[in-house]
DNA sequence: TCATGATTCCGAATGTCTTCTGGCATTTTT
DNA sequence: AAAAATGCCAGAAGACATTCGGAATCATGA
């Protein structure tokens, strides 16, 4: 019997099909989603009904996901960001997958990702002050079984970046 | 001379001024930005024409900002993606703000915090596969002034939430 | 308590945008 | 070459956002 080479990975759903014209709406978009068909049939020189017709296939092949306005943090109390650096238990790096989906209904967490190297998780929460974090860490995190050990990141600033990269040759 | 108590951090906008609907206005928005007027009005149970209003006001007050789509990785040939966790050299530390400023130029990169602990920065990117983060890690992080050392962390898995908690008293 | 002013809300009117339809041109398939 | 599929456009219809005057509510102070 010969190895399977598609290693579990192999995806039936045709992904490819986008062309430089969904690439130009995708990067508007992602920049600024409040942008009207209208003003983006005018940036990349299509009749509005064209572009509506490509935005609709874009969000039906799911492509384009979720949409989420950005709030001033200091308005709803945050004063304070940091990442929680974590390292599971052995027992615990088993069942990871619901490791993370507990860590993420704190409403303090913003993301929370499962890393390889030194750390095994990197949390990012939203806090009041110090003191708040202080009891954050202790009550949702130190405690929880399965943490071995926290290491606690102070973020002092922060810069992002919406549009993601485009790696792929184009048809 | 007595000292400064504000610790520069004084604030003449007066940031308060939400109350119970801004914030559950603030919540739907969070975690879905296309939810026309008319059904964020029958959720809250206000007219629509109040909701507009108020929706105004809050990005008036730039208590709103930015919207951003999300879209699939995979389609723009993303494969993988890690987190850079890199220590600066002591020189380096006196202009940060301009090498976060730089980072954040790199297309791959999404996000770059700014942290105490172990490392200085954390930044989050996104590549085709190892070897372009070999190359991206090389050519655009190790090999630049001032970055006395990385540790790379890749992302198996991550979950996020769009909404900030609430953290303070409404009026 | 009452008057006053400010705030918040509503319903209706208006203007704009989204969405749908049909048809044309181009490309691909057979 | 014919047929089918694709991508685009213009125009129409409908839904929506936005604006406005006025009513209701609330806070203030006499």
């Amino acid at each position: 019997m010969a190895f399977d080479r598609t290693n579990g990975l192999r995806d039936n759903t045709l992904p490819a099909g986008i062309d430089r014209t969904d690439a130009a709406i995708l990067g508007l978009l992602q920049n600024n989603a409040r942008l009207s068909i209208k003003e983006i049939a005018a940036e990349i020189g299509l009749a509005p009904s064209s572009t509506h017709e490509r935005i609709r296939r874009l969000r039906d092949a799911d492509i384009l996901r979720g949409v989420h306005v950005e709030v001033d943090p200091k308005v709803l109390g945050i004063g304070l960001e940091a990442l929680l650096m974590i390292e599971l238990s052995k027992h615990r790096r088993s069942t990871v997958d619901s490791f993370l989906d507990e860590v993420i209904q704190v409403p303090e967490v913003r993301f929370a990702f499962l890393v390889t190297g030194r750390h095994d998780l990197v949390v990012h929460v939203v806090v009041r002050d110090t003191q708040h974090l202080k009891d954050l860490a202790l009550d949702n995190f130190t405690n929880r079984p399965g943490v071995a050990r926290i290491e606690t990141s102070i973020i002092f600033d922060a810069r992002r970046r919406y549009e993601l990269p485009l790696l792929r040759q184009l048809g």
